[in-house]
DNA sequence: TCTGGGGTCCTAGGACCC
DNA sequence: TCTGGGGTCCTAGGACCC
């Protein structure tokens, strides 16, 4: 059996967990930049003319009329609550997958007792009272099949308050009937319409297809999915997460940008940012994808976009040396004359740090692991940024990001500390 | 004025090898 | 009339997830 722990409306719930005067409040946390809603709470979710993923600005009237509370995400916050909501999964089973920010997947087969709904209920009642955060839990037999008791869970949370176990036949047939194909988890938006457009509308009708049809039209991917509605386990528990691929970052800058100096400012600073995510995995990258483009949804604006991969000579987690390859990357595809909007890096071709094979004619650079060392331990210890290489420049206000509704850091910096006022000592 | 960011996996087709 | 068979590697594009 296995669990499918997710976070109610995550983001917005940890704005909401040191701030009792929003709780039972709409609340809305934005897109880098702040662009669109990417999360809303129930209270947010209630109000219809607030759609998710509408750009702000269209909605800016609704969301003042309606009182919502509006934040900017806050990364560093969430992925730290995350952590304390991970670490607490792990006391009930040994076997956790995170499988992403705000949901993880735990194998119960054999721990969970003969009452499955009571254990579930343990898991979020002990995950609210140490951290705050409200989840749902489903558990089922198929890693598929537990998302669909999950959203269950939670559609019905009043009668089954946020927990729901498919644990009989009877219970899996009528929860297929009632989950719908496009909620599937693994059927988006084009395979949806494909079913429907042949008269599946359900997951059950999904299930009743043929595994040839399945195989023809959805590749390996769909049958497997058939398979785990069907009750037949067929995705496992990835306990170890695979060494990532990819390393990238790619933000849109605050204002459109078309001076060079400036973007290679801001994309030395963004190799900066990976290439110290690839030392803390302790991995060297082959290959560097630097990209740019205009805004697309400028009708005004000459559009150009472009995109370029170059092999470095030797793979490398030296941010020097990465920075001065991103340059050589970008200069090839910069055109002057467009006003720019994003600039990205990826660095590819991930390799442990101890199998990296020597270049005769490119010899590592004395003392670069330990230069690079001081840089992470300067960083960690007096915060992110604080030593850089001078090529990311002092210019950083004319491109960053806007974030005008950033909450406190609460948990992860010491002058941004939740602080608790006492009716006797009324705040200062 | 203003429209997110970071990933994964699979397939088909082309270039190339012997 | 008829033009092999068995591979690998890479890329672009599509589909999906949060």
């Amino acid at each position: 059996m296995v669990a499918l722990i997710d976070c109610n409306s995550f983001y917005a719930s940890c704005e909401q967990v040191f701030r009792p005067d929003l709780w039972g409040k709409p609340v809305v946390v934005l897109s880098n930049n702040d662009g669109c809603v990417i999360a809303a709470n129930r209270e947010a979710k209630a109000l219809t003319d607030i759609p998710m993923f509408e750009p702000v600005f269209k909605i800016r009237e609704q969301l003042k009329a309606h009182q919502v509370n509006v934040f900017s995400s806050n990364y560093a916050f969430y992925g730290e609550m995350s952590q304390r909501v991970m670490n607490i999964l792990h006391q009930f089973s040994p076997q956790v997958e995170v499988y992403s920010i705000d949901e993880s997947f735990i194998d119960v087969t054999g721990i969970i007792s003969a009452d499955a709904t009571a254990y579930a209920a343990q898991i979020r009642d002990r995950v609210y009272r140490y951290t705050g955060l409200p989840v749902g839990v489903g558990v089922a037999k198929t890693k598929v099949l537990a998302k669909a008791a999950n959203r269950i869970a939670k559609k019905f949370h009043r009668q089954l308050n946020t927990v729901y176990v498919i644990d009989t036949e009877e219970k899996r047939i009528k929860a297929l009937k009632w989950l719908k194909v496009e909620d599937v988890w693994g059927i988006g938006r084009q395979h949806a319409k494909r079913l429907k457009s042949i008269g599946v509308h359900t997951a059950y009708e999904f299930t009743k297809l043929s595994a040839g049809w399945v195989r023809r039209h959805m590749t390996v991917v769909g049958l497997r999915i058939w398979d785990e509605l069907n009750g037949r386990p067929r995705l496992g528990i990835q306990e170890m997460p695979k060494p990532k691929k990819g390393i990238g970052t790619a933000k849109s800058f605050g204002r459109p940008l078309e001076d060079l100096g400036l973007i290679e400012e801001a994309c030395a600073y963004y190799i900066s940012e990976v290439a110290e995510v690839l030392r803390a995995q302790k991995s060297c990258a082959t290959f560097i994808n630097v990209f740019l483009h205009t805004n697309r949804f400028s009708v005004k604006d000459a559009q150009y976009s472009n995109s370029i991969t170059i092999t470095l000579p030797v793979a490398t987690n030296d941010t020097l040396r990465l920075i001065a390859s991103a340059k050589k990357a970008l200069y090839q595809i910069y055109k002057p004359g467009y006003r720019y909007k994003k600039v990205g890096v990826c660095l590819l071709g991930i390799v442990p740090q101890e199998f990296v094979q020597g270049n005769l004619f490119h010899p590592e650079k004395k003392n670069v692991q330990a230069l690079m060392e001081t840089f992470d331990r300067l960083n960690y210890k007096y915060g992110k940024a604080k030593v850089y290489s001078a090529l990311c420049g002092n210019r950083k206000k004319e491109w960053q990001l806007i974030q005008e509704e950033r909450g406190p850091r609460y948990t992860t910096r010491w002058d941004e500390l939740a602080v608790i006022h006492t009716k006797k000592q009324p705040p200062a």
